[in-house]
DNA sequence: GAGGAATTCAAACAGCCGTTTCAATCAACT
DNA sequence: AGTTGATTGAAACGGCTGTTTGAATTCCTC
Protein backbone atom coordinates (compact mmCIF):
# COMPACT_ATOMS: atom_id res chain seq x y z
CA UNK A 1 0.00 0.00 0.00
CA UNK A 2 2.38 2.52 1.10
CA UNK A 3 3.26 4.71 -2.11
CA UNK A 4 7.15 4.17 -3.25
CA UNK A 5 7.56 7.68 -3.77
CA UNK A 6 11.11 8.80 -2.10
CA UNK A 7 12.06 6.79 -4.85
CA UNK A 8 15.92 7.46 -5.33
CA UNK A 9 16.63 10.67 -3.27
CA UNK A 10 19.78 9.64 -2.29
CA UNK A 11 20.78 7.33 0.42
CA UNK A 12 18.47 6.64 2.81
CA UNK A 13 20.44 4.32 5.26
CA UNK A 14 17.92 4.05 8.08
CA UNK A 15 14.66 2.04 7.54
CA UNK A 16 11.83 2.50 9.18
CA UNK A 17 8.39 4.60 8.68
CA UNK A 18 8.16 6.99 11.39
CA UNK A 19 10.38 10.23 10.52
CA UNK A 20 11.35 10.33 14.56
CA UNK A 21 12.59 7.06 14.70
CA UNK A 22 14.70 7.47 11.31
CA UNK A 23 15.71 10.80 12.52
CA UNK A 24 17.06 9.29 16.24
CA UNK A 25 18.67 6.27 14.58
CA UNK A 26 20.59 8.43 11.97
CA UNK A 27 21.48 11.19 14.84
CA UNK A 28 22.97 8.24 17.08
CA UNK A 29 25.34 7.05 14.18
CA UNK A 30 26.02 10.33 13.21
CA UNK A 31 26.98 11.43 16.53
CA UNK A 32 28.95 8.23 18.15
CA UNK A 33 30.57 8.34 14.91
CA UNK A 34 31.68 11.90 14.54
CA UNK A 35 31.10 13.51 17.97
CA UNK A 36 28.61 16.20 18.73
CA UNK A 37 30.15 19.01 17.14
CA UNK A 38 31.34 17.50 13.44
CA UNK A 39 28.36 15.60 13.43
CA UNK A 40 25.96 18.47 10.98
CA UNK A 41 22.44 18.00 10.89
CA UNK A 42 22.50 18.38 7.29
CA UNK A 43 24.28 14.88 7.45
CA UNK A 44 21.85 13.18 9.44
CA UNK A 45 18.67 14.44 7.66
CA UNK A 46 20.27 12.89 4.45
CA UNK A 47 20.66 9.74 6.30
CA UNK A 48 16.99 9.61 7.48
CA UNK A 49 15.46 10.37 4.18
CA UNK A 50 14.38 13.74 5.61
CA UNK A 51 13.97 17.39 5.33
CA UNK A 52 16.42 19.39 7.65
CA UNK A 53 13.37 21.31 8.75
CA UNK A 54 12.32 18.09 10.59
CA UNK A 55 14.94 17.86 13.26
CA UNK A 56 13.77 21.23 14.33
CA UNK A 57 9.94 19.99 14.19
CA UNK A 58 10.53 16.92 16.09
CA UNK A 59 13.33 17.58 18.76
CA UNK A 60 13.57 21.77 18.71
CA UNK A 61 17.20 21.66 17.68
CA UNK A 62 20.59 19.65 17.99
CA UNK A 63 21.45 19.65 21.23
CA UNK A 64 17.76 18.22 22.17
CA UNK A 65 18.39 15.86 19.47
CA UNK A 66 21.39 14.47 20.67
CA UNK A 67 19.88 13.85 24.21
CA UNK A 68 17.28 12.26 22.93
CA UNK A 69 19.46 10.11 20.89
CA UNK A 70 21.80 9.24 24.12
CA UNK A 71 19.02 8.76 25.75
CA UNK A 72 17.07 6.33 22.83
CA UNK A 73 20.40 4.28 22.24
CA UNK A 74 20.75 3.83 26.39
CA UNK A 75 17.48 2.49 26.20
CA UNK A 76 17.78 0.13 23.21
CA UNK A 77 20.96 -1.13 24.79
CA UNK A 78 19.25 -2.12 28.08
CA UNK A 79 16.43 -4.02 26.35
CA UNK A 80 19.49 -6.01 24.07
CA UNK A 81 21.31 -7.27 26.96
CA UNK A 82 19.78 -7.29 30.28
CA UNK A 83 21.33 -7.43 33.85
CA UNK A 84 22.06 -11.12 34.08
CA UNK A 85 19.98 -13.36 36.63
CA UNK A 86 21.07 -16.84 38.24
CA UNK A 87 19.56 -19.74 40.59
CA UNK A 88 19.94 -18.65 43.95
CA UNK A 89 22.70 -21.61 44.04
CA UNK A 90 24.45 -20.78 41.31
CA UNK A 91 28.01 -20.42 43.03
CA UNK A 92 29.63 -16.81 42.88
CA UNK A 93 32.85 -17.34 41.17
CA UNK A 94 30.43 -18.65 37.97
CA UNK A 95 28.32 -15.59 38.92
CA UNK A 96 31.02 -13.34 39.00
CA UNK A 97 32.66 -14.21 35.11
CA UNK A 98 28.85 -14.78 33.44
CA UNK A 99 29.05 -11.21 34.90
CA UNK A 100 32.21 -10.25 33.48
CA UNK A 101 31.08 -12.06 30.29
CA UNK A 102 28.20 -9.96 30.05
CA UNK A 103 29.70 -7.00 30.45
CA UNK A 104 32.71 -7.42 27.85
CA UNK A 105 30.45 -8.72 25.40
CA UNK A 106 27.98 -5.58 25.95
CA UNK A 107 31.03 -3.21 25.80
CA UNK A 108 32.61 -5.30 22.59
CA UNK A 109 29.58 -6.56 21.09
CA UNK A 110 29.72 -9.92 19.09
CA UNK A 111 30.52 -8.14 15.49
CA UNK A 112 30.96 -4.92 14.90
CA UNK A 113 30.31 -2.59 18.08
CA UNK A 114 26.99 -1.21 17.48
CA UNK A 115 27.07 2.70 17.17
CA UNK A 116 25.00 2.69 20.71
CA UNK A 117 28.02 1.99 22.71
CA UNK A 118 30.06 3.85 20.90
CA UNK A 119 27.75 7.01 21.51
CA UNK A 120 27.22 6.33 25.21
CA UNK A 121 31.03 5.80 25.58
CA UNK A 122 31.37 9.37 24.59
CA UNK A 123 29.05 10.22 27.42
CA UNK A 124 31.40 8.60 29.52
CA UNK A 125 35.15 9.83 28.76
CA UNK A 126 33.04 13.82 28.40
CA UNK A 127 30.01 13.95 30.44
CA UNK A 128 27.01 16.31 29.29
CA UNK A 129 23.31 16.86 30.80
CA UNK A 130 22.75 13.19 29.25
CA UNK A 131 25.29 11.45 31.44
CA UNK A 132 23.85 11.35 35.05
CA UNK A 133 20.71 10.43 33.80
CA UNK A 134 22.58 7.71 32.39
CA UNK A 135 24.44 6.32 34.88
CA UNK A 136 21.94 6.08 37.64
CA UNK A 137 19.31 4.28 35.50
CA UNK A 138 21.67 1.88 33.70
CA UNK A 139 25.46 1.97 35.46
CA UNK A 140 24.49 1.92 38.76
CA UNK A 141 22.10 -0.96 39.54
CA UNK A 142 24.61 -3.25 37.37
CA UNK A 143 27.81 -1.22 39.46
CA UNK A 144 26.17 -2.47 42.51
CA UNK A 145 25.09 -6.21 41.06
CA UNK A 146 28.52 -6.27 40.60
CA UNK A 147 30.00 -5.21 44.06
CA UNK A 148 27.61 -7.67 46.13
CA UNK A 149 28.57 -10.71 43.76
CA UNK A 150 32.34 -9.55 44.60
CA UNK A 151 30.96 -9.76 48.17
CA UNK A 152 29.85 -12.82 48.00
CA UNK A 153 32.94 -14.52 46.12
CA UNK A 154 35.18 -13.32 48.90
CA UNK A 155 32.81 -14.14 51.81
CA UNK A 156 32.26 -11.04 53.10
CA UNK A 157 36.01 -10.78 54.14
CA UNK A 158 36.41 -7.32 52.78
CA UNK A 159 34.81 -3.85 53.57
CA UNK A 160 32.42 -1.92 50.90
CA UNK A 161 34.84 0.51 49.87
CA UNK A 162 37.11 -2.17 49.17
CA UNK A 163 35.04 -3.98 47.27
CA UNK A 164 34.00 -1.11 44.88
CA UNK A 165 37.95 -0.13 44.27
CA UNK A 166 38.39 -4.18 42.95
CA UNK A 167 35.05 -3.13 40.92
CA UNK A 168 36.44 -0.80 39.44
CA UNK A 169 39.58 -2.63 38.48
CA UNK A 170 37.43 -5.18 36.62
CA UNK A 171 35.61 -2.94 34.86
CA UNK A 172 38.76 -0.67 34.21
CA UNK A 173 40.47 -4.14 32.85
CA UNK A 174 37.68 -4.45 30.40
CA UNK A 175 37.32 -0.68 29.51
CA UNK A 176 40.55 -0.57 28.21
CA UNK A 177 39.74 -2.53 25.33
CA UNK A 178 36.64 -0.66 24.05
CA UNK A 179 37.99 2.76 24.93
CA UNK A 180 41.38 2.46 23.66
CA UNK A 181 41.26 -0.41 21.63
CA UNK A 182 42.93 0.94 18.64
CA UNK A 183 46.09 1.41 20.48
CA UNK A 184 45.51 -1.93 22.40
CA UNK A 185 45.45 -3.15 18.83
CA UNK A 186 49.21 -1.25 18.22
CA UNK A 187 50.87 -2.94 21.09
CA UNK A 188 50.03 -6.61 21.00
CA UNK A 189 50.74 -8.48 17.72
CA UNK A 190 47.78 -9.07 15.25
CA UNK A 191 47.88 -12.61 15.50
CA UNK A 192 47.39 -12.44 18.85
CA UNK A 193 44.17 -10.25 19.18
CA UNK A 194 42.29 -12.38 16.89
CA UNK A 195 43.25 -15.32 18.77
CA UNK A 196 43.54 -14.41 22.46
CA UNK A 197 41.49 -10.79 22.65
CA UNK A 198 38.17 -12.56 21.91
CA UNK A 199 35.25 -11.31 24.21
CA UNK A 200 35.15 -14.97 25.41
CA UNK A 201 38.77 -15.38 25.97
CA UNK A 202 38.85 -11.83 27.81
CA UNK A 203 36.39 -12.70 30.34
CA UNK A 204 38.04 -15.84 30.90
CA UNK A 205 41.41 -13.53 31.48
CA UNK A 206 40.03 -10.94 33.51
CA UNK A 207 37.94 -13.27 35.72
CA UNK A 208 40.94 -15.72 37.01
CA UNK A 209 42.98 -12.58 37.46
CA UNK A 210 40.41 -11.28 39.76
CA UNK A 211 39.66 -14.42 41.37
CA UNK A 212 43.09 -14.93 42.06
CA UNK A 213 43.83 -11.54 43.45
CA UNK A 214 41.04 -12.31 45.70
CA UNK A 215 42.45 -15.85 46.78
CA UNK A 216 39.51 -17.81 45.01
CA UNK A 217 41.74 -19.08 42.54
CA UNK A 218 45.17 -20.11 42.39
CA UNK A 219 47.43 -17.60 41.37
CA UNK A 220 48.50 -16.91 38.15
CA UNK A 221 51.96 -17.60 37.98
CA UNK A 222 51.93 -20.56 40.32
CA UNK A 223 53.94 -23.29 39.77
CA UNK A 224 51.65 -25.98 40.10
CA UNK A 225 49.02 -24.47 38.06
CA UNK A 226 47.48 -26.27 35.23
CA UNK A 227 48.39 -24.60 31.29
CA UNK A 228 45.91 -21.31 31.05
CA UNK A 229 41.84 -21.44 30.65
CA UNK A 230 38.95 -21.91 32.64
CA UNK A 231 35.93 -22.73 30.29
CA UNK A 232 36.71 -25.47 28.41
CA UNK A 233 34.80 -25.13 25.58
CA UNK A 234 37.14 -24.62 22.83
CA UNK A 235 34.42 -25.38 20.25
CA UNK B 1 63.75 46.07 29.11
CA UNK B 2 61.24 44.21 27.35
CA UNK B 3 58.69 46.75 25.90
CA UNK B 4 55.52 46.62 27.58
CA UNK B 5 53.23 47.30 24.02
CA UNK B 6 51.18 44.63 23.69
CA UNK B 7 48.98 46.38 26.72
CA UNK B 8 45.54 45.67 27.10
CA UNK B 9 44.29 43.64 24.31
CA UNK B 10 42.03 41.69 26.35
CA UNK B 11 43.45 38.22 28.09
CA UNK B 12 46.65 37.01 26.33
CA UNK B 13 46.44 33.67 28.86
CA UNK B 14 49.96 32.50 27.81
CA UNK B 15 53.20 33.90 28.47
CA UNK B 16 56.42 33.83 26.47
CA UNK B 17 58.43 35.72 23.66
CA UNK B 18 58.30 33.67 20.46
CA UNK B 19 54.85 33.93 19.46
CA UNK B 20 55.32 30.13 17.95
CA UNK B 21 55.17 29.42 21.45
CA UNK B 22 52.72 31.10 22.63
CA UNK B 23 50.03 30.03 19.93
CA UNK B 24 51.49 26.20 20.52
CA UNK B 25 50.81 26.49 24.52
CA UNK B 26 47.13 28.14 24.04
CA UNK B 27 46.40 25.77 21.13
CA UNK B 28 47.29 22.80 23.09
CA UNK B 29 45.08 23.99 25.90
CA UNK B 30 42.30 24.74 23.46
CA UNK B 31 42.53 21.48 21.70
CA UNK B 32 42.70 19.56 25.11
CA UNK B 33 39.51 21.52 26.62
CA UNK B 34 37.35 21.07 23.37
CA UNK B 35 38.57 19.17 21.36
CA UNK B 36 39.64 19.37 17.25
CA UNK B 37 36.35 20.08 15.74
CA UNK B 38 35.07 22.82 18.45
CA UNK B 39 38.13 24.78 19.37
CA UNK B 40 38.27 27.49 16.64
CA UNK B 41 42.15 29.27 15.77
CA UNK B 42 40.55 32.46 16.55
CA UNK B 43 40.02 31.29 20.01
CA UNK B 44 43.69 30.05 20.24
CA UNK B 45 45.06 33.17 18.83
CA UNK B 46 42.88 35.27 21.37
CA UNK B 47 44.39 33.48 24.17
CA UNK B 48 47.92 33.42 23.06
CA UNK B 49 47.73 36.93 22.24
CA UNK B 50 48.91 36.94 17.91
CA UNK B 51 46.79 37.74 15.31
CA UNK B 52 44.61 34.94 13.29
CA UNK B 53 47.12 35.09 10.27
CA UNK B 54 50.00 33.45 12.51
CA UNK B 55 48.46 29.93 12.51
CA UNK B 56 48.50 30.47 8.78
CA UNK B 57 52.15 31.93 9.42
CA UNK B 58 53.93 29.50 11.57
CA UNK B 59 51.90 26.20 10.69
CA UNK B 60 50.20 26.50 7.10
CA UNK B 61 46.53 25.62 8.37
CA UNK B 62 44.26 24.20 11.70
CA UNK B 63 45.61 20.17 10.94
CA UNK B 64 49.35 20.78 11.15
CA UNK B 65 49.18 22.78 14.04
CA UNK B 66 46.83 20.41 15.77
CA UNK B 67 49.45 17.50 14.72
CA UNK B 68 52.51 19.93 16.76
CA UNK B 69 50.65 20.40 19.28
CA UNK B 70 50.22 16.79 19.60
CA UNK B 71 53.68 16.20 19.36
CA UNK B 72 54.74 19.56 21.80
CA UNK B 73 52.64 18.21 24.25
CA UNK B 74 53.79 14.33 24.04
CA UNK B 75 57.38 15.83 23.94
CA UNK B 76 56.97 17.99 27.60
CA UNK B 77 55.82 15.07 29.22
CA UNK B 78 58.58 12.78 28.28
CA UNK B 79 60.95 15.64 29.68
CA UNK B 80 58.27 15.69 33.17
CA UNK B 81 58.03 12.54 33.81
CA UNK B 82 61.30 10.21 32.33
CA UNK B 83 60.59 6.38 32.38
CA UNK B 84 61.89 4.94 35.85
CA UNK B 85 65.16 3.36 36.18
CA UNK B 86 66.16 1.48 38.98
CA UNK B 87 69.37 0.07 40.63
CA UNK B 88 70.18 -3.65 39.42
CA UNK B 89 69.27 -4.54 43.04
CA UNK B 90 65.42 -3.65 43.42
CA UNK B 91 63.48 -6.58 44.23
CA UNK B 92 60.55 -7.19 41.17
CA UNK B 93 57.65 -6.50 43.20
CA UNK B 94 58.94 -2.86 44.10
CA UNK B 95 59.74 -2.24 40.66
CA UNK B 96 56.37 -2.81 39.43
CA UNK B 97 54.98 -0.75 42.63
CA UNK B 98 57.32 1.99 41.10
CA UNK B 99 56.25 1.65 37.70
CA UNK B 100 52.58 1.77 38.61
CA UNK B 101 52.78 4.38 40.88
CA UNK B 102 54.67 6.50 37.85
CA UNK B 103 52.25 5.62 35.50
CA UNK B 104 49.11 6.87 37.48
CA UNK B 105 51.42 10.12 38.63
CA UNK B 106 51.83 10.42 34.94
CA UNK B 107 48.00 9.83 34.36
CA UNK B 108 46.87 11.72 37.18
CA UNK B 109 48.96 14.67 37.96
CA UNK B 110 49.90 16.20 41.27
CA UNK B 111 47.22 19.22 41.51
CA UNK B 112 45.18 19.69 38.50
CA UNK B 113 45.89 17.09 35.61
CA UNK B 114 47.66 18.83 32.95
CA UNK B 115 46.10 19.91 29.41
CA UNK B 116 48.77 17.87 27.66
CA UNK B 117 47.33 14.58 28.91
CA UNK B 118 43.64 15.32 28.32
CA UNK B 119 45.36 16.23 24.25
CA UNK B 120 47.19 13.07 24.32
CA UNK B 121 43.87 10.72 25.84
CA UNK B 122 42.10 12.33 22.90
CA UNK B 123 44.58 10.51 20.52
CA UNK B 124 44.51 7.11 22.62
CA UNK B 125 40.33 7.50 22.15
CA UNK B 126 40.08 8.20 18.66
CA UNK B 127 43.72 8.12 16.98
CA UNK B 128 45.03 10.83 13.56
CA UNK B 129 47.77 11.02 12.09
CA UNK B 130 49.56 11.73 15.25
CA UNK B 131 48.66 8.68 17.51
CA UNK B 132 50.97 5.49 15.63
CA UNK B 133 54.08 8.24 16.69
CA UNK B 134 53.16 8.64 19.96
CA UNK B 135 52.78 4.85 20.31
CA UNK B 136 56.13 4.13 19.17
CA UNK B 137 58.03 7.19 20.68
CA UNK B 138 56.22 6.69 23.79
CA UNK B 139 54.03 3.87 24.68
CA UNK B 140 55.91 0.92 23.57
CA UNK B 141 59.29 1.31 25.55
CA UNK B 142 56.85 1.54 28.75
CA UNK B 143 54.73 -1.27 27.99
CA UNK B 144 58.30 -3.26 27.03
CA UNK B 145 59.45 -2.02 30.60
CA UNK B 146 56.37 -3.08 32.01
CA UNK B 147 55.99 -6.47 30.45
CA UNK B 148 59.87 -7.04 31.34
CA UNK B 149 59.11 -6.00 34.63
CA UNK B 150 55.74 -8.61 35.34
CA UNK B 151 58.15 -11.32 33.62
CA UNK B 152 60.96 -10.55 36.73
CA UNK B 153 57.57 -10.86 38.87
CA UNK B 154 56.57 -14.04 38.22
CA UNK B 155 59.85 -15.40 37.59
CA UNK B 156 60.08 -16.34 34.08
CA UNK B 157 56.80 -18.93 34.95
CA UNK B 158 54.22 -16.90 32.26
CA UNK B 159 54.46 -16.77 28.17
CA UNK B 160 54.53 -13.55 26.75
CA UNK B 161 51.12 -13.39 25.79
CA UNK B 162 49.60 -13.70 29.04
CA UNK B 163 52.66 -11.12 30.22
CA UNK B 164 51.02 -8.83 27.94
CA UNK B 165 47.44 -9.38 29.01
CA UNK B 166 48.38 -8.62 32.60
CA UNK B 167 50.15 -5.72 31.22
CA UNK B 168 46.93 -4.30 29.94
CA UNK B 169 44.83 -5.37 33.44
CA UNK B 170 47.16 -3.04 35.23
CA UNK B 171 47.01 -0.29 32.81
CA UNK B 172 43.11 -1.07 32.33
CA UNK B 173 43.28 -0.40 36.08
CA UNK B 174 44.49 2.97 35.81
CA UNK B 175 43.43 4.11 32.49
CA UNK B 176 39.40 3.78 33.49
CA UNK B 177 40.41 6.92 36.58
CA UNK B 178 41.80 8.84 33.95
CA UNK B 179 39.46 8.51 31.28
CA UNK B 180 36.19 7.86 33.09
CA UNK B 181 36.89 9.67 36.02
CA UNK B 182 33.68 12.01 36.23
CA UNK B 183 31.14 8.57 36.48
CA UNK B 184 34.00 6.60 39.15
CA UNK B 185 32.91 9.77 40.96
CA UNK B 186 29.19 9.49 40.61
CA UNK B 187 29.62 5.77 41.95
CA UNK B 188 31.50 6.19 44.90
CA UNK B 189 30.77 8.58 47.48
CA UNK B 190 32.67 11.53 47.62
CA UNK B 191 34.53 11.43 50.43
CA UNK B 192 35.74 8.16 49.62
CA UNK B 193 37.27 9.51 46.50
CA UNK B 194 38.84 12.17 48.60
CA UNK B 195 40.49 9.62 51.11
CA UNK B 196 41.26 6.33 49.00
CA UNK B 197 41.40 7.43 45.47
CA UNK B 198 44.51 9.48 45.62
CA UNK B 199 46.78 8.51 42.90
CA UNK B 200 49.38 6.85 45.75
CA UNK B 201 46.70 5.24 47.15
CA UNK B 202 45.32 3.80 43.88
CA UNK B 203 48.98 2.90 42.82
CA UNK B 204 49.24 0.63 46.06
CA UNK B 205 45.79 -1.03 45.46
CA UNK B 206 46.34 -1.63 42.10
CA UNK B 207 49.59 -3.24 42.48
CA UNK B 208 48.43 -5.20 45.31
CA UNK B 209 45.67 -6.69 43.30
CA UNK B 210 48.11 -7.60 40.53
CA UNK B 211 50.76 -8.88 43.07
CA UNK B 212 48.01 -11.04 44.62
CA UNK B 213 46.72 -12.48 41.45
CA UNK B 214 50.27 -13.55 39.65
CA UNK B 215 51.06 -15.10 43.48
CA UNK B 216 53.32 -13.23 44.49
CA UNK B 217 51.69 -11.70 47.64
CA UNK B 218 48.92 -13.00 50.06
CA UNK B 219 45.47 -12.94 48.10
CA UNK B 220 43.31 -9.84 48.79
CA UNK B 221 40.01 -11.33 51.05
CA UNK B 222 42.55 -14.09 52.76
CA UNK B 223 40.85 -14.62 56.42
CA UNK B 224 44.63 -13.97 57.65
CA UNK B 225 45.44 -10.70 55.91
CA UNK B 226 46.36 -7.35 57.55
CA UNK B 227 43.29 -4.78 57.25
CA UNK B 228 44.68 -2.85 54.08
CA UNK B 229 47.35 -0.72 52.82
CA UNK B 230 51.06 -1.08 52.08
CA UNK B 231 52.75 1.55 51.96
CA UNK B 232 52.83 3.69 55.66
CA UNK B 233 52.73 7.32 54.44
CA UNK B 234 49.37 8.70 55.66
CA UNK B 235 51.10 11.86 55.52
C1' DG C 1 -15.30 15.49 -1.14
C1' DA C 2 -14.48 19.65 1.69
C1' DG C 3 -12.10 21.64 5.71
C1' DG C 4 -8.39 21.82 8.70
C1' DA C 5 -4.61 20.32 11.13
C1' DA C 6 -0.28 17.95 10.68
C1' DT C 7 3.64 17.31 8.08
C1' DT C 8 7.04 18.06 4.34
C1' DC C 9 9.63 20.83 1.29
C1' DA C 10 12.86 24.17 -1.07
C1' DA C 11 14.82 28.21 -0.11
C1' DA C 12 16.79 31.58 2.47
C1' DC C 13 18.75 33.61 6.84
C1' DA C 14 22.31 35.24 9.91
C1' DG C 15 26.49 33.82 12.00
C1' DC C 16 30.74 31.70 12.58
C1' DC C 17 34.35 28.99 10.59
C1' DG C 18 39.26 28.43 8.35
C1' DT C 19 41.80 30.83 5.29
C1' DT C 20 43.70 34.61 2.41
C1' DT C 21 44.95 39.13 1.19
C1' DC C 22 47.78 43.04 1.21
C1' DA C 23 49.34 46.97 3.42
C1' DA C 24 51.75 48.42 7.75
C1' DT C 25 55.32 47.54 10.84
C1' DC C 26 59.52 45.80 12.64
C1' DA C 27 64.55 44.19 12.70
C1' DA C 28 68.88 43.79 10.73
C1' DC C 29 72.53 44.75 7.71
C1' DT C 30 75.26 47.81 4.18
C1' DA D 1 69.67 56.47 6.55
C1' DG D 2 67.96 53.29 3.35
C1' DT D 3 66.92 48.88 1.63
C1' DT D 4 65.53 44.32 2.28
C1' DG D 5 63.24 40.50 4.31
C1' DA D 6 60.61 38.76 8.13
C1' DT D 7 56.63 39.51 10.91
C1' DT D 8 52.18 41.53 12.26
C1' DG D 9 47.66 43.69 11.51
C1' DA D 10 42.76 44.70 10.05
C1' DA D 11 39.67 43.32 6.93
C1' DA D 12 37.56 40.53 3.84
C1' DC D 13 36.37 36.01 1.29
C1' DG D 14 33.84 31.77 0.44
C1' DG D 15 31.79 28.15 2.53
C1' DC D 16 29.38 25.58 5.82
C1' DT D 17 26.66 25.71 10.07
C1' DG D 18 22.07 25.55 12.80
C1' DT D 19 17.85 27.55 12.31
C1' DT D 20 13.66 29.73 10.32
C1' DT D 21 10.26 30.74 6.98
C1' DG D 22 6.11 30.22 4.39
C1' DA D 23 4.07 27.85 0.90
C1' DA D 24 2.96 23.13 -0.80
C1' DT D 25 1.53 18.75 0.30
C1' DT D 26 -0.34 14.96 2.87
C1' DC D 27 -3.41 12.92 6.20
C1' DC D 28 -7.38 12.56 8.85
C1' DT D 29 -12.20 13.80 10.23
C1' DC D 30 -16.78 15.22 9.39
Amino acid sequence: MATARQATVSAPVVTGDDPRDRILAAAGQEFAERGYEAATIRDICLAAGVNVAAVNYYFGDKRRLYIESVKHAHELRVKQVPLPEWPRDRPAAERLHDFIDNLLERMLGFGQPPWQVRLMLREVLQPTDACRELVEDYMRPHFALLVSTLDDVCERRLPQHELRRVAMSIIGQCFLYRAAGDVVGMLVPRDEIESLHTPTQLADHVTRFTLAALGAAPPLASPASPPSSISRTPR
